[in-house]
DNA sequence: AAATATTTTTAGATTTGTCTAAATTTAAAA
DNA sequence: TTTTAAATTTAGACAAATCTAAAAATATTT
C-alpha cells in the first residue's frame, strides 16, 4: 500500500509521462511545487518499492505495478469529479481541488459502489476517460483537442462546455460534431492551436481547444 | 487549520469527555492504540493551539474552539455515513471505517452540498444526531433501553456502540432503528431484559440493553 | 503515614517527507 | 573541445508524529 504522498507522485509521473518519457526530476518538482532534491529522495523510495524504474540523472518511468496504482488513483479522481458535478452541482472548475483529496480514500467497495451509483460513466466532466476497475480505458477514449500533438488527427465527438456563446462560436468556425480535424501547429506562446478542417486552416485558442473532445 | 492527526485527537477527546471529564491521557492512548507518551506530546501541542485546556497530570477538556472543531468533524463523519448507507447501499456496520477517512476532507462547500443532497438528515444510520453547520444538535431525549422500567414503551432511535459484531447481533434480533419495543420483564438476577418486538418476546443482556437508545 | 502501584511526563531516538547548500553529472555554447 | 550553464544528486538538517526507557507525580493499599 502506498502513502498519500507516494500516490501523488505516481499520479504526477503518470500524467507527465504522457508528454515526456522518461519523466525528469525537475518536471515533477515544478508540478508539485517542491524542491528537486526532495523529488530525488522520493524517486529512490518509489524505485525501492518497484513502482518506478529510475536511472540516476536520466529520469523515471512507471513500472507495470506503478502504472496500475496511478491509473487507480486517476479512476478515483475522475469518478469523484463526476459525483461532484452531477450530484452536488459543482461547476467544472470547482471540482479539481476537492477530488484531489477524495482520490486518496482507500475503500475499494466505496469506489465500486460510487461507479455504480453514477451509472458507470465513461468520461469525467472535462471529457477525460475513466478507466475501469482493471485499469482499462474504453476503446474510444475522448481526448481534449488541446491534448493532441502536432500532426495528430481525429473526429470531433463532443464538447465539455455547453454554454450557448461557446457552442455558437464553434458553429461559426465549422467545428461541429463528426468533423475530421488535423493539428497543423501548436503555438507555444499562448498554447493556441492551428488546425485543418474542411481543407482550411483555422486557429483556435487554448481555452476553446480545451473544451472540444476528440475521438482519435 | 488542524492536521489530520489533530482532528482525530479532537474527535476522540470529544467522545471520551461525554463519559469522563476531564479526559485522561491513558483513555486517549487506549482508544487510538498509541503510547501515553505520544498523547502527552500531542496534548501540549493542542494546548498551544488553544484547542484544549490541559493541566499536567490532570487531563484535558476541549476549549470552545476545540469543541467546535470536534463537532464539525463529527458532522462530516455522520453525513458521510448517511451517504454511504442511503446512496451507496452500505450496511450500517460497514460505514464507520470509510467515514473515518472521509470526515477529514476539507471542503466546506462539499459538506454543505452533501447535506443538501441528502435532504438535511437529522440523524446518522446509527441514530446519532447530526449537528448543523453552526454546531447545534437538535435535542431528542434519548434514554438507554436498560433504564426503562417494566411495561414502558419506546422507539429504537440509536446505539452507543458501533462495532460491527454488536450491530450484526442487533440486526439478527430484529432490533433496528425505528422499531417499537415494550419492556415485558426485567430479570433481577443478571439485569437482562425481556422485551416485546414485532409481537414476539425476546431476551437481551444488560450489556446489549445498555447500548440501545430509546425515544420514549 | 509509609510503601506500593498506577498514571503521566520527560528525554532522547526514529520515520516520513521536506528543506538548503554544496557537489556532481549532463547538456549547451563559445 | 573547452567552458559555461542547467539539471540532478548528495549530505546534513528539520518538523511532525510516533516510539522506548526512565523519572516524576498521583492514587491506592497496607
Amino acid at each position: 500500500m502506498q502513502s498519500y504522498t507516494e500516490e501523488n507522485y505516481l499520479k504526477i509521473i503518470y500524467h507527465l509521462s504522457e508528454v515526456n518519457n522518461p519523466v525528469q526530476t525537475n518536471a515533477i518538482a515544478d508540478k508539485i511545487q517542491i524542491k528537486a532534491a526532495s523529488v530525488t529522495d522520493m524517486l529512490k523510495k518509489l524505485s525501492d518499492k518497484q513502482l518506478v524504474d529510475y536511472v540516476k540523472y536520466q529520469g523515471v518511468t512507471l513500472t507495470e505495478k506503478g502504472n496500475l496504482a496511478a491509473i487507480n488513483i486517476i479512476r478515483k479522481h475522475r469518478l469523484w469529479e463526476v459525483f461532484l458535478v452531477e450530484k452536488l452541482n459543482f461547476k467544472w472548475d470547482e471540482v479539481h481541488i476537492v477530488a484531489e483529496e477524495l482520490e486518496h480514500i482507500k475503500s475499494t467497495l466505496l469506489i465500486e459502489r460510487l461507479d455504480e451509483f453514477l451509472g458507470f460513466p465513461k468520461t469525467d466532466p472535462h471529457g477525460d476517460p475513466i478507466p475501469d476497475q482493471f485499469g482499462n480505458f474504453s476503446d474510444l477514449p475522448l481526448v481534449k483537442l488541446s491534448k493532441l500533438k502536432k500532426l495528430e488527427k481525429g473526429t470531433i465527438t463532443g464538447v465539455s462546455e455547453h454554454s450557448s456563446p461557446f457552442l455558437k462560436h464553434l458553429e461559426k468556425l465549422g467545428l461541429t460534431l463528426g468533423k475530421s480535424v488535423e493539428i497543423s501547429e501548436i503555438i507555444d506562446f499562448d498554447g493556441s492551436v492551428e488546425l485543418v478542417i474542411d481543407g482550411k486552416k483555422i486557429n483556435i485558442s487554448k481555452e476553446v481547444a480545451n473544451h472540444i473532445l476528440i475521438n482519435k
